[in-house]
RNA sequence: AGGGGAGUCGCCAAGUUGGUUAAGGCACUGGAUUUUGAUUCCAGCAUGCGAAGGUUCGAAUCCUUCUUCCCCUGCCA
């Protein structure tokens, strides 16, 4: 089943919209997603972003991309270029074009004003450390800033000045009143502007002065006519702000905040600062190192976008914190893989095999479909010589009980082709096998052997047809299951790069078939019993050297 | 003077206005089919809903008490 034919489940929040859509609070949904470009997206985003669009597009609505861009120190371009091309390639279209908020600036100025005239809102002269103070704890009240009754002529006057640049960075902000002893740190009178000289990304040097988070998102949703909010748990507690900053302007529209949990992924990171560390401290190759479950990192991996689709579909929206086990992702991954993909074989650590009698131009070769299930994907020949390579794994000396594979002795099917026995190993000095020496019964081209019945079917490669290729072997990036959540003797989080897996990418040369070396770069297949691998996004060329990545292996009930 | 949230199977998650045997998915375990130990198919998998009391003919759903976990003291988002 497809991710897009799947049945969606309802969760809290599309109840919450079938209600509004019932009374006529609202006609249409309008959503948004509001990254801020300080880092790559991953896959908690990629949660994020299907429940937005996803939303929007069950109910024939719109959602906007918005970069939250009010922190001009953080965020650049590169990564505002990445979060378009991530959200496009997951396969979701904006409504029009992509919004900022700093497309808001002069609009969240002037409702400045209006807080100001109102006496809703003073320029406040306390440094960082008094403000702190002032603001009291948990356990104390705070206190009123020495500066909260001034006129509203004077503020006025000071706003427009700290716009003008004629104070120093920091040394003043535009506080709101609400209520310094509200339970409710947030409320105790929270600033929304600050002075800071950094060139913005948009608007260059234009301002000096930028509004913060609490007071620019909810006037970004209503002046974008956001029905619908969506956001993380760790805002539940904005959320009283959000509505007091609505409810205190000229703003008709009040979009409604609705809060869901965040996505925790066991063996993965989802904190764009512990991302940042990774990239940063060369631990891996960039942000989309196929390691990574940045979305670009996944994408290079080989994920596609319809699989992160279904695992985001999976997981479902709630309030509770979860933890999803790694599995999950790859289980949907490979799931929509499995239809998807053409089938050809690969042999990655080979062992070669001599035929004895093979008899060329008598020994025949066979067509292979390039997916079972599918006649549509087409085929191809494959072709068979004397010398074949196959997998180490799949002959054993001394087999386990159950083995299904090669042994001295055993007969073994070769994938679309013959029945062939082993006959004889050949060993080198230290004893290690080299290879071996099988006969293949002529009888079995394309059909079963008489008489008996062979389970095992390996898959092979004729050694003069084969193609070697640079494949990259990921496993898990690291060693612990919640490497930013182990404890160390003092008590003290250690440091989750710690716990890096050193083996978690292994880059080795296989034998593939030649029908791929003319693949576009981002070209997956599924290597017969292997897994599934993708070519390269930047190092494979068509015609050049293949170069894979492993996506997932196939799931190895054997293994067990 | 603290505030805001959340506890339903190993992991997610329906269930909310009290009403038959507590959906579904993932994982797992059997079995069938299979020229991928894959896929597919079929079967199994919570006398139990954080705990204890209570109300009721009937409680995951209502009441009381208790308990565990998460978030909040940036001029970050």
């Amino acid at each position: 089943m497809s991710a897009d034919s799947a049945p969606v489940s309802s969760n809290f929040i599309r109840q919450i919209i079938d209600a509004d859509l019932a009374s006529g609070k609202h006609t249409a949904v309008q959503t948004r997603f509001p990254p801020e470009p300080n880092g790559y997206l991953h896959i908690g985003h990629a949660k994020s972003i299907c429940l937005n669009f996803g939303i929007a597009q069950d109910y024939n609505g719109q959602c906007n991309l918005r970069m939250d861009d009010t922190n001009p120190e953080k965020e650049n371009d590169e990564y505002a270029k990445a979060i378009e091309a991530d959200v496009r390639w997951l396969g979701f279209e904006w409504n029009g074009d992509v919004r900022h908020s700093s497309d808001y600036f002069d609009a969240l100025y002037g409702y400045a004003v209006e807080l100001i005239t109102a006496g809703k809102a003073f320029v406040c002269e306390l440094n960082a450390e008094e403000m702190r103070d002032y603001r009291g704890d948990f356990q104390k009240p705070g206190r009123n800033s020495p500066f909260r009754e001034r006129t509203v002529a004077e503020n006025l006057d000071l706003f427009s000045r700290m716009r003008a640049g004629e104070f120093e960075d920091g040394s003043k902000t535009l506080r709101v009143k609400i209520d310094m002893q509200s339970p409710n740190l947030n409320l105790r009178d929270p600033v929304i502007y600050r002075i800071k000289r950094a060139t913005h990304i948009k608007t260059g040097d234009t301002w000096c002065i930028y509004p913060m988070y609490d007071y620019t998102h909810c006037i970004s949703d209503a002046l974008e006519g956001i029905t619908h909010s969506l956001c993380t748990l760790e805002f539940e507690d904005h959320r009283p702000l959000y509505d007091w900053v609505l409810d205190n302007i000229s703003l008709e529209c009040h979009p409604q905040q609705i809060e869901f949990s965040r996505l925790e992924l066991l063996y993965s990171i989802t904190s764009k600062r512990k991302l940042n560390q990774l990239v940063t401290g060369n631990f891996v190759s960039g942000w989309d190192d196929p390691r990574m479950t940045t979305i670009s990192g996944m994408r290079r991996r080989g994920y596609s976008p319809e699989g992160i689709k279904l695992f985001a579909q999976r997981i479902g929206v709630s309030k509770g914190e979860n933890i999803i086990d790694f599995t999950t992702l790859e289980g949907a991954v490979r799931e929509q893989l499995e239809g998807s993909s053409p089938r050809v074989m690969a042999v990655l650590n080979p062992l070669k095999v001599t035929l004895t009698n093979f008899e060329a131009g008598v020994t025949g070769s066979r067509s292979a479909p390039f997916h079972p299930h599918h006649e549509e994907f087409g085929e191809r020949e494959i072709p068979i010589a004397r010398e074949i390579w196959i997998e180490q794994d799949d002959f054993a000396e001394e087999p386990p009980k159950g083995w299904q594979r090669l042994t001295l002795g055993s007969e073994v099917r070769l994938r679309y082709s013959y029945v062939i026995k082993c006959d004889e190993v050949v060993k080198d000095a230290a004893g290690n096998v080299i290879e071996l020496r099988c006969s293949l019964d002529t009888e079995t081209l394309g059909k079963n052997p008489e008489g008996r019945k062979v389970k095992g079917v390996i898959h092979w490669i004729s050694a003069e047809h084969a193609v070697p290729a640079t494949v990259n072997l990921y496993e898990r990036l690291f060693t612990e299951a919640r490497p930013d959540a182990i404890r160390g003797a003092d008590g003290e989080y250690v440091d989750f790069t710690q716990f890096i897996n050193p083996e978690s990418c292994k880059t080795i040369t296989a034998y593939v078939e030649s029908c791929v070396v003319n693949a576009a770069p981002e070209t997956r297949y599924q290597f017969e019993r292997l897994g599934y691998f993708i070519t390269d996004r930047h190092n494979h060329k068509a015609g050049g050297t293949p170069v894979f990545n492993r996506t997932v292996t196939l799931k190895d009930s054997w293994a067990k």
